[in-house]
DNA sequence: TTGCGTGCAAAGGTTTTGCATGGCA
DNA sequence: TGCCATGCAAAACCTTTGCACGCAA
């Protein structure tokens, strides 16, 4: 609704392309600006903010929150939400990416739940929480450093 | 962290009170404030963040995070996490009753994820959602609800 | 008495908002 | 041209920290 009165500027051309280039990586409103600055793009942080909010609203980008008092983590979202139904969801805790797993032994594991344990499980719903390959290595070497 | 070293003040007893009087319930640290002082309790902010930081790292309190620039919740933890690592908790949303389930089934998915997918899953923090069998027969009884 | 706990105030960070200007259509 | 978007600054927000005093053991 009302997404027909979006005027196309610089900013959104460039904040919107950052994502599309970006897919499987997270920013916080921070690292955004930073991002695109560097690549010789001004963007104040009203405009960013702003534009997040848009994109979050539109779907286009899903926000993340890792901790309190820290920055939320923005991400583009590949796909609509409804594509997401027979596959689950595995969350890093360290980075914030989302990813979409569907394998048979999770579908194993469904049943089983659900004839052992009478238990049905919402595969929209149920996102299982830990820690992905690259901050494993990365919290494993010592130091955080990103890009 | 030396729980040892904990004195036992007015304050620590009202907050730790309040948890176990309302162990299914969450509250922001203002929440808490404001709660306590209708109770004729007054209690600093410091001290609340400093108690519930304590309480969240000796695992007698769990922190949520709902979205930026809200506050966290706070919520008593029954048990403690060291006893929850080696099985899943199932959540009904209907009812909200939270199960614990162990076995093998579960183990194997872990193994799978961390070998096949290289994903770490954190048992602690992961909770499947779903519906457990009396209310997935009460809901197929006749899609009656009452609330 | 010792040393932790408390509370106030100030600082730290992220996000939001008001208002005048700039830019898309 | 008419709006919307932008950006700066200031505010609002939650949380942390420094320091002097109070209190449990």
């Amino acid at each position: 609704m009302a997404a027909g009165s979006a005027y196309r500027t610089r900013q959104r051309t460039a904040i919107l392309a950052y994502f599309k280039e970006h897919p499987h990586t997270h920013v916080t409103a921070d690292e955004l600006i930073q991002k695109l600055h560097s690549s010789g793009i001004l963007v104040g942080r009203s405009t960013v903010y702003r534009t997040l909010d848009r994109l979050v609203e539109a779907g286009t980008v899903r926000k993340f929150v890792s901790a309190p008092g820290e920055g939320a983590c923005y991400q583009f979202s590949v796909g609509d939400t409804s594509a997401c139904q027979s596959h689950f969801h595995l969350k890093c805790l360290v980075c914030g990416t989302l990813y979409h797993v569907g394998c048979d032994h999770l579908q194993e594991l469904i049943d089983h739940l659900g004839e052992k344990h009478n238990f049905s499980v919402d595969y929209a719903k149920t996102v299982l929480l830990g820690t992905c390959e690259p901050c494993r290595r990365a919290l494993s070497a010592g130091g955080d450093f990103h890009s």
